[in-house]
RNA sequence: GCGCCCAUCGUCUAAUCGGUUAGGACAUCACCCUUUCACGGUGAAGAUUACGGGUUCGAGUCCCGUUGGGCGUGCCA
């Protein structure tokens, strides 16, 4: 083992990265951050029927928004370059090519035709479909004429039997499997490029990786990577099996069920702030009642010793949770440019706001959204007038009254130049002594003229953030619209 | 089928070397605050620690078994 902490997020470019995906990527990193090692990141491109256009800087960029740097990488290059697996082929030639001369690998000659009718027939017997070692038994001369008169090949693991495969998982302690159940894993395959499983483990000990911190999925292929690192000579990384992430069902977490893209949470307007919360809280706890934790904290405090051992269901309600904590901790600064980059969805887009304006919007709504947002559909009012009056407010704070009460207000406002807030509460209070109602009657159908709704921020500053001019107008108007 | 992994409130989880009224958080409900809605505060409800044995003075914690669930079983990763 080197003394020397590295490990590596290793994914393949297929599309958007999943959810589960980044917390592997976190957790990796946050061990790196930890510990003072390097976290690298390498491409697995070795399918290429499965290789999507694009994936890859849509990665990039996924792990730069979520805020995980790497040391080595795609882009960045390294010590160990390239990182991508594609670009690394004739490593892998050479290392199979050893395995073949040593006897731990073999030739397959294999059709997939015949592949898939020995499966069948194994099925049948009692579903331990397993190659038949068939190609093993080749003599010298049929590999080489084989070979030589161009025949599609494989290249297989040669696995013997009866032997004993243990380990130690950091995170499930001593696991244990008999050779007996793993294939003859294909190494290389007909298009000469290596499998997952022999890419894998090449470059894990040829880029110095100490730790392999994957995904609970891959815990029954590890066996046959010690079985490889054996055949190499190699002395194997330290392993850690990370509990799945769970649908509600507690299936694995899928798109069927909901929203497994990264990017789909973040086009939602999760920010990565609450989504690296709350993935490094599924399947992690340091021990305390913290709940809440910025990224440095993440880092101080994670440990892999620490990672729970069972699947942890994706909860989208904590996550709301984590997202309103996160952003009302966010300086109204950082808010008002994400405010802004919103508006331009929305009908206001060609509006002139201050940056002003829209901070006192923040500040009155922080408490009451969720995502930035719900600004717009919870508070149409700062950006526009009430087309509509809310029936059942109307019903309740509507009195006959109304007209005279909200005329007189509207007369004490008129005579104040800027009125402050403080102004807004006297004159609400001046109006319902003169009018000899209590201050409700003021309040409500006031509340009703300038929001055309009965919840929300208080009167005063509603009243004040919008301004001595819209209040008049909005009082006009609700009086000729409910007379 | 076979192999491996897992099992504490609905959900995420805590509980040194076995000794707690099994703790916290989200969600839910109630009250307080606020003439609104939230935030916040207080509190309630919610777990015979999957089940059954065993070891022990004592088991959520150790052992065995059962059940349930998950993952894997590709020329995918």
């Amino acid at each position: 083992m080197n003394s020397k902490i590295r490990v590596r997020y290793a994914p393949s470019p297929t599309g958007y990265i999943h959810i589960g995906n980044l917390r592997t990527a976190l957790y990796n990193y946050l061990f790196a951050r930890n510990t003072g090692g390097e976290f690298i990141v390498r491409i697995e491109d070795t399918d290429r029927t499965r290789y999507v256009p694009g994936a890859v800087e849509n990665l990039i960029n996924t792990l730069s928004w979520a805020g995980l740097d790497y040391d080595e990488g795609p882009e960045k290059g390294g010590a160990f370059a390239p990182y991508y697996q594609s670009e690394r082929l004739s490593i892998y030639k050479e290392h199979a090519d050893y395995l073949i001369k040593n006897k731990k690998a073999y030739y397959c000659f294999c059709t997939p035709e015949r592949l898939s009718q020995l499966r069948e027939e194994q099925k049948k017997i009692n579903n331990d479909t397993r190659y038949d070692k068939h190609c093993l038994h080749l003599s010298e001369e049929e590999i080489q004429k084989n070979l030589a008169d161009g025949v599609p090949y494989v290249i297989r693991l040669n696995v013997e039997k009866g032997i004993k495969i243990a380990f130690k998982d950091i995170v499930r302690g001593d696991v244990e499997f008999m050779s007996d159940i793993i294939d003859d894993q294909i190494l290389i395959k007909s298009d000469g490029f290596p499998t997952y499983h022999l890419a894998n483990i090449i470059d894990d000990h040829l880029m110095e990786v100490s730790h392999v911190i994957r995904g609970e999925e891959w815990l029954p292929s590890a066996p046959k990577h010690i079985l490889l690192y054996q055949a190499f000579g190699w002395e194997p990384p330290l392993f850690a099996h990370l509990p799945l992430l769970l649908n509600p069902d507690r299936t694995k977490l899928s798109k069927r069920q909901g929203d497994v893209a990264v990017e789909d949470y973040k086009k939602k307007g999760y920010l990565k702030e609450a989504l690296i919360n709350f993935i490094a809280l599924l399947g992690w706890t340091a021990g305390d009642d913290k709940e809440i934790y910025n990224f440095d904290e993440l880092i101080k405090s994670f440990s892999l010793e620490r990672v729970n051992d069972s699947g942890a269901v994706f909860d989208i309600e904590k996550l709301n949770w984590l997202n309103e904590e996160h952003l009302r901790a966010k300086p109204d600064s950082e808010i008002v440019v994400m405010l802004r980059d919103e508006l331009q969805h929305t009908k206001y887009a060609k509006d002139d706001y201050t940056d002003e304006y829209l901070v006192n919007v923040i500040e009155a709504m922080k408490p009451r959204i969720t995502f930035v947002k719900d600004i717009f559909e919870k508070a149409p009012y700062f950006f526009e007038e009430p087309e509509t009056y809310e029936e059942a407010s109307v019903k309740k704070g509507w009195k006959a009254n109304s007209p005279d009460i909200l005329k007189k207000f509207a007369e004490k406002i008129s005579a104040i130049e800027n009125p402050k807030k403080e102004d807004y509460e006297k004159a609400i209070a001046d109006t319902a002594t003169e009018m000899n109602v209590g201050k409700g009657n003021v309040i409500h159908p006031l509340r009703l003229a300038t929001s055309g709704v009965s919840g929300g921020p208080g009167i005063n500053d509603i009243c004040y953030i919008i301004g001595k001019e819209k209040v008049e107008e909005r009082i006009k108007r609700i009086i000729e619209k409910l007379g």
